[in-house]
DNA sequence: GACAACAAGTTGCATGATGCAACTACTCGA
DNA sequence: TCGAGTAGTTGCATCATGCAACTTGTTGTC
């Protein structure tokens, strides 16, 4: 029987998931972040079955999330796009609970820092739109326009 | 076949999937997250398979993400602790995306407000310490001490 | 032109995940 | 005792995943 889709929800999340909530997208967008490119690449870092790595990338290049470029020799490399680049907060959301509850003994695995100063990164958090830090228990979620319908 | 865990990789964003990855777990977590807490109400709201609502609990409860607590009649609700509550940022990085790269025509689904002030929470985004909004292409991953083993 | 290596898939099949509908067991109120 | 509500459990069909082998195209070397 058919999985269940989520495209009928009217819920951002649940688009969301539609479109990289299969197994192992997020981790090819992870490597892509990293600067791999090529499909050979993606399967030898991943360990990944060569038929899921071509039936993800093509969902990821068919949602515009990477662009599948032709380069010398009849190959091909992988670029993430700006909708994929805004893909990041949730890597860094998931990457820093995974810091935080799934931790390694030594310490972190890795540190995100800003090219310019090579300080680390915030912790990803959500924010007033003064910068304030909020917590869960501040916020509340209103219906919008979108809802009704 | 086996589904080839994650849960070997020294990476906190697989450690996070392996976790929370599965299918229907994040709308089960959003659902929790709008006040949802009985068995009965989270599967009439997401329409889903009852037995997959039971093994995704039980996982959730395993993971000290939610914490079960029988009430009157030999009933159960299930409640966000506060290892739930720090995937909030998750949620709301995923929600924003799918707001922008997935949206309603008629507007914003939800809208997430301070409960304070009633203003809009900011964009869910990469800070610097001191609070700079960061591009990706400000952003670089450095290995850290959890990186050798 | 033949061959080998590399790259990017494709194929057939086995196994586990998902989802359905029906079912079970417990609690409570009438 | 019965019915409704709650929270699962069960058996089964279908699909997702993953494996290993395979195909096709390109390039460089001989």
């Amino acid at each position: 029987m058919k999985l269940k889709s989520f495209d009928h929800m009217n819920c951002s999340l649940a688009q969301t998931l539609d479109v990289i909530g299969e197994r192992w997208t997020l981790l090819i967008l992870r490597d892509a972040f990293f600067g791999t490119k090529r499909f050979e690449q993606f399967q030898k870092n991943l360990d990944i079955a060569r038929n899921i790595l071509t039936a993800r990338l093509n969902r990821l290049v068919d949602e515009g999330i990477l662009a599948k470029r032709p380069i010398d020799g009849g190959r091909f490399e992988y670029v993430l796009t700006d909708k994929g680049l805004d893909l990041q907060p949730v890597l860094l959301a998931m990457t820093h609970w995974g810091d935080k509850y799934k931790p390694n003994a030594k310490g972190k695995r890795l540190v995100f820092v800003e090219r310019a100063t090579g300080k680390p990164i915030a912790p990803m958090a959500v924010h007033a739109t003064d910068g304030r830090v909020l917590k869960p228990r501040d916020i509340k979620a209103k219906p919008g326009p979108g809802l009704r319908s």
